[in-house]
DNA sequence: AATGCCATCGAGAATAATTCTTATTTTTAT
DNA sequence: ATAAAAATAAGAATTATTCTCGATGGCATT
């Protein structure tokens, strides 16, 4: 009875989303899609994407060069956002427990749902290419 | 013999910054500012921040409800944001050393420099109207 | 006070990401 | 098969931010 209510290209979306660790931009999964569905429009990822996010279905990391980035992995866990390249990756480390959200709600009179930890700089990719450019190494 | 290269607005806007716990919006600065530089263009706003930036005077706290926030205090603190309004709150409460920056650098070949740990919800004002409402409360 | 020099600025055009609108197409229920 | 509902494509619209460039401001030297 109950429908599953997923059209194939919103399927498609998802999926796509789910299964890379890039922590993609709209345009990266418009892109990434648009090989299967040629006729995929980019307002469609939005509306999509919108809708997945209400749905708690996938996460946003946060603007990054202004794009929105995007996590389809939704177990709690944090990110390393390099500067330079804008990549994101996945830390396993946990640094808070969930009780924290409970001590800060009373304390503060407010309804503290969730947390996200970013730690910034410069990922070893971006850092060897400085060094051997001579940007910053020696 | 060394010039401190600060025009009155650029000055009036790092203030305008500084003075508020608001976290403000470019916008908002402009407004702040406006009074008393009635000549004061939204451009100029902007590429004070940006330069503020660079140099480490201000931090950005992210982009919340499509509009990047700002930050004049940058001791390491930590922000509760809320889902509803949009308000950025300062918490006082330290969660990380920052001796993880070292050994994450290690574990990942590269340079962590700094974190932001940021909290997600609904501020208790907003929490209060929902229930007076009969948005969630009730 | 006048001059020269650059940093800074204002105004608005340009850019770019995202959202919205509407007609059309796909999907589902009957 | 057909009608109703949901989803989509295309592109216009919106909006925050950046860029351009001619004009202005502030300081140093004269």
């Amino acid at each position: 009875m109950k429908r599953e209510n997923f059209s194939r290209k919103r399927q498609a979306i998802l999926e796509a989303i789910r299964g890379t660790e890039v922590h993609p931009t709209a345009e990266w999964v418009y892109q990434a899609v648009k090989p299967q569905y040629p006729d995929l429009s980019l307002g469609t990822v939005y509306r999509n994407i919108a809708r997945f996010k209400e749905e708690g279905l996938i996460l946003s990391i946060g603007v990054v060069q202004g794009q929105e980035r995007f996590d389809g992995d939704i177990h709690p866990h944090n990110h390393f956002i390099c500067s330079e390249c804008g990549s994101v990756l996945d830390l396993t480390e946990r640094y808070l427990s969930d009780d924290v959200h409970q001590i800060l709600s009373q304390k503060y009179g407010a309804q503290v749902v969730s947390h996200e930890l970013i730690f910034r700089g410069v990922c070893q990719e971006c850092s060897e290419k400085s060094v051997s450019s001579g940007k910053k190494g020696a």
